[in-house]
DNA sequence: TAAAAATTCACCCTATTGGGGTGATACCAT
DNA sequence: ATGGTATCACCCCAATAGGGTGAATTTTTA
């Protein structure tokens, strides 16, 4: 059987940059362009009629922006693949996509080989990213090494993250609640709070946890 | 200038992998091996003479085990990058091996070219992954987009979910204390639980925050 | 091997918190 | 107009969190 082609739907402001993904997409054997649109606003009433497998969006757009757009898409289209791309590298923005439903996230810089592969790979449920958005999104992950807290207190404070109280965390690790109580004070020494907020955040942000 | 080879170590217990990546790698202009292990126990004591730029590494190994062996290497071998190669994709090994410091994650049905690519990659700070691995990072960032909670729930579990307490939320929305109180009755009630640790456990189970 | 750090436990204190009930008002959106 | 949302009120009380201070033991590191 031939497998139908892939159904695009393109979302960016700049008429020149549109244009060009519209002609290199709906000129490559597979791939078909149903529309394209100049903002989110504009695309509203009409994207859901056009059913595209995948929806190429902008973020700095003119109203309603990229990252709002998301979950509107995602409500419209439940079962399109939004793939951002975009310029901006900045991790907020990076994170607040992908946690409104991006399925993928390329900057512009992305070789027009690459960007034909990602719409296939997130129509297949895959997850493309552009090298740069790859390494940030892996070092989200990573722990810093050198942390001033012991690996008892790191798993304290781990536990305190969650929501455990000292008396559930006394039960978990098998030891006394004053030795829990003894670990706490000693991580508040260390990272200079008072308190299970203040703790978790300031781990947080130096990825102690 | 000429850029000088790029130094990989590989440490890999199945003989015959650990030298056909040994002899792919090697015989790849600008790429050198200049060590291959079957353990990280066997490398241990050489491997920081062996001054790689990237350690493959695989994760299912006699004795140490891959995810508990990169902070080792990080700890030997701090500018090295590590690499994983395996055929595990269980999301919490992924996961564990990234916050242990690993900076890219390869399953081996990758074919040859994207293992040499990533090398590169990884040696100049990207983050390659392969695409089933890119795809569980990006769903691991995903919210649930059809959450029992309402949006000041889900706001005020959030809050909860970073440690503040019940006033500390109410000053910080501009409610009243009762007003979280009740919030928080509800979240419990929906999310069936009735204590801040099930709350957030259920919570990021389901991805609700 | 000696000093430093980590882990463990003990007992002082008190204001605050957390969780359970129950109920009410007002505002929405379907 | 009915169910969900958001807001606030008052009952109860055991448990919790955070602050002080001190000390024994083990492990790690210099």
């Amino acid at each position: 059987m031939t497998n139908r082609n892939i159904l695009v739907s393109i979302i960016e402001d700049d008429d020149t940059i549109r244009s060009g993904y519209s002609f290199l997409i709906g000129n490559t054997e597979g791939y078909e362009v149903v529309s394209s649109y100049s903002s989110y606003d504009a695309a509203a009433h009409k994207i859901a009629s056009d059913k595209p497998d995948v929806i190429l969006l902008d973020i700095e757009m003119p109203g309603t922006n990229g990252v709002d757009a998301i979950p509107r898409l995602k409500k419209l289209l439940p079962h399109a693949h939004v793939l951002i791309l975009t310029v901006y590298e900045s991790e907020k923005l990076i994170f607040e996509a992908l946690a409104n439903g991006a399925s993928g996230y390329l900057t512009k810089n992305t070789p027009s080989a690459k960007i034909i592969a990602s719409i296939k790979e997130v129509k297949e449920g895959g997850g493309p990213m552009s090298i740069n958005i790859a390494k940030m999104v892996i070092r989200s992950f990573q722990k810093n090494q050198e942390s001033p807290l012991s690996k008892r207190e790191t798993q304290i404070l781990e536990e305190i993250s969650v929501g455990k109280s000292r008396s559930q965390i006394a039960n978990e690790l098998f030891i006394d609640l004053e030795t829990v109580r003894s670990h706490i004070k000693n991580i508040y020494l260390k990272l200079n709070v008072n308190s299970r907020a203040d703790a978790i955040k300031t781990a947080r942000e130096n990825r102690l946890i």
